[in-house]
DNA sequence: CGGAGGATTGATTGTTATCAACGGTGGTGG
DNA sequence: CCACCACCGTTGATAACAATCAATCCTCCG
């Protein structure tokens, strides 16, 4: 297990829950966490086992993910750096948590932080400020995978992707074009917007040949018309 | 506006989060809190307004709804008696509330609740879990907007229906006939499940057909095959 | 009894899934 | 260093499912 560092160091200091703390409340949670890195694929709770722990991201990215009984999968949930993982209080993991890419996270033993939650009202209101949002975002998830055609949801997806800060805007004016690479494969873009690895190829082909995008490798992606984009998102 | 009667006598007082305070602490709800009646159909706050406030179910159904600029709608959540409305620390209404149902809630304005709520830490360990579980019931259902057949949405919502309360098995054995009155009328169904009102219709009549259920009137359903409706939810 | 809104049924279209084949690319081992 | 292999992505043909367009039907009201 690696020694954690001190959180003062921490990447996401400012942006994570533990933001809200002062340095002499970090101490306790300090105490408590450990960092671990896991790498693309490698899953860390399966939906239904015991809930051990909770914690934040400090790298990289991670998905929830749901499935039927006969095994079609729905990405209900994506993690970035500063997200919030796991679920005070409850007893069982409610969702697979795998890596997308290699990704770095502190983990904190889910009693010791529930404790710490107890004594520091700051840091509770932050993470139900913090659940409150993602339900939100899930929500409005729910209009995109049930209402919207797959060119919509297609074009919004990656007009999200763009305003994530790591797609570094190429000398980003309001409308110039955006360069970035994708955290996901054309599956797992599959998984998360409900259809099929042929039908965002296809989707996004035809965004290539409307000179809307261009797709320079695999994952990499131009957006050139952020405007039109927009308009077919809908 | 019509005077709080005491939480004691309050319908819901074992379930909603006040349920977690003593009568003591119950005094300050009494204080701020208010009961409004609601007809069907009505609003109850529109998406984008300041959020005013917040309260509970005490009787009826809600809808929390989004919708694209064009005009498809989409029910991103549900409300019955007990549940929670509405979001502390947020400013604006974030979805549409309107009532299915004739019901009615009990009323707290935002402020003061949240300073309540401040006091005590019970009632917002409380409201972290219930926002928890809720966006838990989100991800299960972005699962079966995206991923679930049009018979796998109807099955699966009748089942859901019927382990509602209000809706009594008659004379419920574990997989006797259970009937009940549904809140939502075809329109609301087929908002609810990412469908049409009429791909809604179709379903039921194929499941009456195969003799799973009985619709003896439009709000009433019977289950009479609960295995075999399972079967057909997957 | 008449009207209006909701529900059902039918015909057709359109979108996306499925099945299938091929192409490119990056990694590994010879 | 090159060749081969495996995986990912693209493209094509076809099929299936649900949406759309359209016409009643039913039921609950007034």
């Amino acid at each position: 297990m690696e020694e954690a560092r001190p959180c003062a160091e921490c990447s996401v200091r400012d942006h994570a829950l533990c933001g809200t703390l002062s340095d002499a409340e970090l101490v306790g949670l300090n105490r408590i966490g450990r960092r671990r890195r896991l790498a693309a694929g490698e899953t860390l709770a399966l939906a239904g086992e015991p809930a051990e722990a909770c914690g934040n991201v400090l790298r990289g990215a991670l998905k929830l993910t749901a499935a039927t009984t006969d095994g079609r999968e729905q990405i209900v949930g994506t993690l970035y750096p500063a997200d919030f993982i796991g679920r005070p209080y409850a007893e069982r993991v409610e969702f697979t948590v795998t890596a997308l890419a290699a990704s770095e996270i502190c983990v904190f033993p889910r009693g010791p932080f529930e404790r710490l939650m107890e004594d520091h009202a700051a840091l509770e209101r932050e993470l139900l400020n913090h659940a409150f949002a993602v339900l939100a975002t899930a929500r409005t998830q729910m209009l995109t995978l049930a209402r919207r055609s797959a060119r919509e949801k297609v074009a919004g997806f990656l007009l999200d992707m763009a305003s994530r800060g790591d797609a570094h805007a190429s000398r980003g004016t309001s409308d110039g074009p955006i360069s970035f690479s994708l955290p996901l494969n054309r599956s797992q873009i599959a998984d998360l917007l409900g259809l099929t690895i042929e039908t965002v190829s296809r989707q996004l082909t035809k965004l290539k040949a409307a000179g809307l995008i261009a797709l320079p490798s695999a994952r990499g992606v131009t957006i050139r018309d952020q405007a039109g984009l927009r308009m077919l998102a809908g």
